[in-house]
DNA sequence: CCTGGGCGTTAGGGATCCGTCAAGATCGCC
DNA sequence: GGCGATCTTGACGGATCCCTAACGCCCAGG
């Protein structure tokens, strides 16, 4: 659960954010002046972070900073209309992004999910997962029950199609082709032992396959 | 220098963007609609994106799917005032940021240095730890018990390049080709006079490495 | 009941790849 | 020019992998 901290100290803004955010299955924690908010960063370790820049105690830009100062935590600010060159100091200081009081709910929302999808590990890399092993296709790395799969050059190529093709159905031909070349088109001998080879290293149970399928007559489909 | 790319049919509001930013020591492209500007984005690979939705030709949040379908780069959207509901979905579509016309130059700035400074990937953690040794990438150093392991060029130049791929299998090609030349690529020879050397620099046990890992046929890979 | 095709499984010979060693060749420094 | 460090190159045993053939199973059709 993604877990958000407000530090705002207009209580009526704290109600309805903790309404809608919890309604929104978000954990929300708050904090009415800069001081506290500052040590419930610490303490919480928050998510993501909804900061007032009109507190009672510090000017905003120096909550960020304080904040920038050890963790890159997204920063969504919320401000009263107008002060533009509150918003380029907000933002020069490390807050990810702005939003002008008064606000709409769904804005925000969609701005929160924004910050946290940025700030969540980007998938660049493309793994594919399944319930018995996980596929690293940058890596080129199999891991299953948490240790590395030993596959073979040809064995890769050969997963590594399917994988990419997840889902759907890749012909004896395709697959001969791009892993053994134009000339094995119909060396099916070829697919049937290295499709066995894998089926034994991933399978849960090589003779009852769940994730390397044969479609008879056509080729094979990998299942994730 | 970053390169931003407007996506945007009115010409006052380019003209506009274009001054600007390229008095700030932005380098500048534009497209006039949704279709040439996804070309263009394949083609310049922009840093940042700032994308008008009211094209003449696609619907913004389809252009967003579109660059988001392969790239990461930050979408700044650009709209006019009002319509909420598209705020929402061009941000869930992945846009990063969303200003609402007319805007202020200077806002639209700082978003802009805001959302390349997320973009801009942390600095690399420039030290490699295992339990036996450890690699100062910035240092161009080798620690092993306390004591400095003194590496030839070359084999640094092949450790730096495992070692940045911590994980990650790296081809005999690859490493060939980095270190040596292209047109090296062939003598795979020297990979395994260079390989041998780190090993009984670095490993513990050089003949059962437990960190530089031959993967047959493939190429090599560092485990931290 | 027989037959043939498609598929899964196994095993071994031969080819390829890898680790190792050592002897020149080359480079840089004094 | 001498000398040590470093880089290239070749060769060989052993490990790994690829190809190939053979066999059994299942099922559909004759």
């Amino acid at each position: 659960m993604t877990r958000v901290l407000v530090i705002d100290d207009e209580p009526s803004i704290l109600r309805a954010l903790r309404i809608n955010l919890t309604a929104r299955n978000y954990e929300v924690t708050t904090a009415i002046d800069g001081t506290s908010g500052l040590a419930a960063v610490a303490r919480d370790r928050p998510d993501v972070l909804i900061l007032d820049m009109g507190l009672p105690d510090m000017d905003g830009t120096d909550v960020i900073h304080g904040v920038r100062g050890w963790t890159s935590t997204p920063i969504i600010v919320l401000s009263v209309w107008g002060a533009e060159s509150q918003k380029v100091a907000a933002l020069d200081a490390g807050a990810d992004d702005y939003v002008t009081k008064p606000f709409g709910m769904d804005e925000l929302l969609a701005r929160l999910r924004a910050a946290v999808r940025r700030a969540s590990p980007a998938p660049d890399e493309p793994v594919v997962t399944t319930p018995d092993f996980t596929i690293d296709l940058a890596a080129k790395r199999v891991t299953r029950r948490g240790a590395d799969v030993r596959l073979t050059p040809t064995e890769w190529q050969l997963l590594e199609l399917l994988a990419r093709a997840a889902g759907r159905l890749v012909t004896q031909r395709q697959l001969l082709q791009e892993v053994w070349g134009p000339q094995y088109e119909s060396e099916s001998n070829y697919l049937r032992v290295y499709i066995a080879q894998l089926r034994r290293k991933l399978e849960p149970e090589p003779s009852r396959p769940r994730y390397l399928l044969t479609e008879p007559g056509m080729g094979y489909r990998f299942q994730a």
